[in-house]
DNA sequence: GCCGTTTTCGGCCCGACTGTTTTCAGTCG
């Protein structure tokens, strides 16, 4: 079993736990074990015979060494059976829930034998939570709008996951010979932060229609397959563990490129597609572009011949969304889209001073490694207690000690001292200006504070910016994708105003987090807001991440000229807010 | 359940916020 299902597999055992209030720090270490699963770089099934190799690993200890062996061996381990028979599988998807902790997942489960997020639905349709003790008016309204908020995005799946899953079955079809060409379609190819399900394209000798049949075998035998939904002429559908829906299609060669065309979408861009077509006399369809009077075949094996055949350059499927990409196609203005090798430097990341697991130099050794020019160190300040933030005595320590990394460097990297500074309730930031002062990237976040009504908590953002050592507003929307819409706050003011002050304006580039959706990052293009795209690396593993939120990017037509870190060094530092 | 020991058990990042209290529990980061 891979690593990330051995942490999902521990982390769940940790909710169930806690939602039988179960000691708390036991339960801790199940969660301190699956983050350290989750982040070794050492592939357990490799050295799960070895009971002392797993404990060399900090957090795995001789029980979860076991546990750990017990998974390998069995798929699950004996203490999470033993609760899921007490307690109910959909107890842990209501945990998702924005406010619902485990305390409030045992009390539902003890006072109303409520178990899943439909059952809670219909509980609250009854009025039937109003007898319990916490929760009013405003609780319940609470629940009501994040069960809705999480309909919302429920069966859909973040943009990472959804890739490392396509990128192992594509490693698993490529063993078959005569497969030749391997390419994920959809919303995946599109770039779009969460996908419903995965599309999959497959062509080579070995899917010609004569011999298409082994292909499909091949296919439908891949091990991890949960539950096979349908396998046909050319098509396989089935469900992974994880519950997402994958559709692999086996296509000769001469209509590949249609049908990579056709199931790339959006449904908005191909409706589109296809009215051009048909006013040109021809027809399109998933098999290729042909004459509407004869049916002739005019190109299909690839997506440039059948976008040149209707006139068109080359669409980056980032674009295909319907807004405007094909007039520039047809007038050859297609943008030339940021890409991930024009990022110089990540400049928000942290370190072992505060919750980072990495030291300073073993990030600026990693962001080497990536051929970055330049990284920020900016950890945490003191507000964010749980993280050990830094108050200004150890922030000024730590800029002594980046500075020391630096010229360490010699040059090979260059490493800037920052923080990421907390604003508090007030919109005043927690670390003194004179501190702030010494710090070439002063990153301003706001934290801990949801439920704000939108009025007030716009009002402490734009407070806090007008604080001129701000340099860059950090994750703006806060928002965490799949599990809560974010905080209550007017972007669009944030931008405008960020934008009259020269301050920056971060998109998180982390898969969860992806901060900016494409609408705001296009209106900060728009109104001269500088954009600046960052990991907020915890770990060396993290800055590759990095690739995620340049889709986002993309997707929001943005070019190498639109955002801050495709700068050099020198220019990157100069382009923020001129300090006072 | 892990860790670091004064090796055999005690300590384990904690402060802010909210809504519900009438002194606090639950959730979040």
């Amino acid at each position: 079993m891979d690593n990330r299902s051995i942490a999902q597999l521990l982390s769940e055992t940790a909710d169930l736990l806690e939602i039988g209030s179960g000691d708390p720090f036991r339960i801790r270490s199940y969660r301190r074990a699956a983050e350290a699963v989750e982040s070794t770089t050492v592939q357990l099934s490799a050295i799960a015979g070895d009971a002392k190799k797993l404990q060399e690993i900090p957090g795995i200890g001789k029980g979860m060494a076991a546990n750990i062996q017990e998974i390998e061996k069995a798929g699950t381990l004996p203490l999470r059976e033993e609760l899921l028979v007490k307690y109910r599988p959909s107890m842990l998807e209501l945990l998702k829930l924005p406010g619902m902790g485990p305390k409030s997942v045992a009390l539902f489960w003890e006072a109303l034998q409520v178990s899943s997020v439909a059952e809670l639905e219909t509980a609250i349709s009854e009025g039937k939570l109003k007898d319990l003790p916490r929760f009013g008016e405003k609780q319940i309204e609470k629940l009501r709008k994040g069960i809705e908020d999480y309909k919302k995005n429920s069966g859909r799946f973040l943009i990472d996951e959804a890739e490392v899953a396509a990128e192992k079955l594509i490693a698993y079809l490529r063993t078959f010979p005569g497969i030749e060409t391997i390419e994920p379609a959809g919303s995946l190819r599109r770039g779009r932060e969460t996908v419903g399900d995965l599309d999959i394209l497959v062509t080579g000798p070995a899917c010609a229609e004569d011999v298409v049949q082994a292909a499909v075998d091949h296919t439908a035998a891949y091990p991890p397959i949960a539950n096979l939904i349908a396998k046909g002429q050319n098509k396989v559908s089935f469900n992974l563990r994880s519950g997402l829906q994958v559709d692999v299609r086996l296509l000769p060669k001469g209509s590949y490129g249609a049908a990579l065309q056709y199931f790339s979408g959006s449904k908005m861009h191909n409706v589109t597609v296809r009215q051009r077509a048909l006013k040109r006399g021809y027809t399109l369809s998933e098999y290729a572009l042909a004459r509407v009077e004869d049916g002739s075949f005019v190109a299909g094996a690839t997506e440039e011949e059948i976008y040149a055949a209707l006139g068109l350059d080359w669409i980056p499927p980032e674009l295909r969304e319907n807004n405007g990409e094909l007039e520039a196609a047809e007038k050859h203005t297609l943008p030339f889209l940021i890409e991930q090798r024009d990022i110089r430097g990540d400049v928000h990341m942290h370190t072992v001073a505060t919750d980072g697991k990495n030291t300073i130099r073993e990030m600026a050794d990693a962001a080497v490694a990536r051929g970055y020019e330049y990284i920020a160190i900016t950890d945490h300040s003191k507000n964010l207690a749980m993280t050990n933030g830094l108050d200004d005595a150890r922030a000024l320590e730590h800029i002594q000690r980046i500075r020391e990394v630096d010229a360490e460097m010699e040059g090979q990297i260059r490493v800037f001292p920052g923080i990421e500074v907390d604003i508090l309730g007030d919109g005043e930031l927690d670390l003194s200006n004179e501190v702030l002062a010494q710090m070439d990237v002063v990153i301003a976040s706001v934290h801990s504070l949801f439920n704000q009504p939108e009025a007030e908590m716009t009002a402490r953002v734009l407070r806090a910016i007008e604080n001129p050592y701000v340099r860059i507003l950090g994750h703006p929307t806060g928002r965490l994708l799949l599990r809560r819409e974010g905080y209550q706050i007017d972007i669009g003011a944030v931008i405008r105003r960020a934008a009259e002050l020269g301050v920056a304006v971060e998109h998180n580039a982390y898969p969860d987090r992806l901060d900016l959706c494409d609408r705001d990052l296009r209106l900060a293009k728009e109104v001269g807001c500088k954009i600046s795209i960052n990991t907020d690396a915890h770990h060396t593993s993290h800055m590759e991440k990095m690739r995620y939120g340049i889709k986002q990017l993309r997707r929001a037509w943005l070019t190498k000229a639109d955002v801050l870190n495709t700068l050099p060094a020198k220019e990157f530092l100069a382009a923020l807010r001129p300090r006072p």
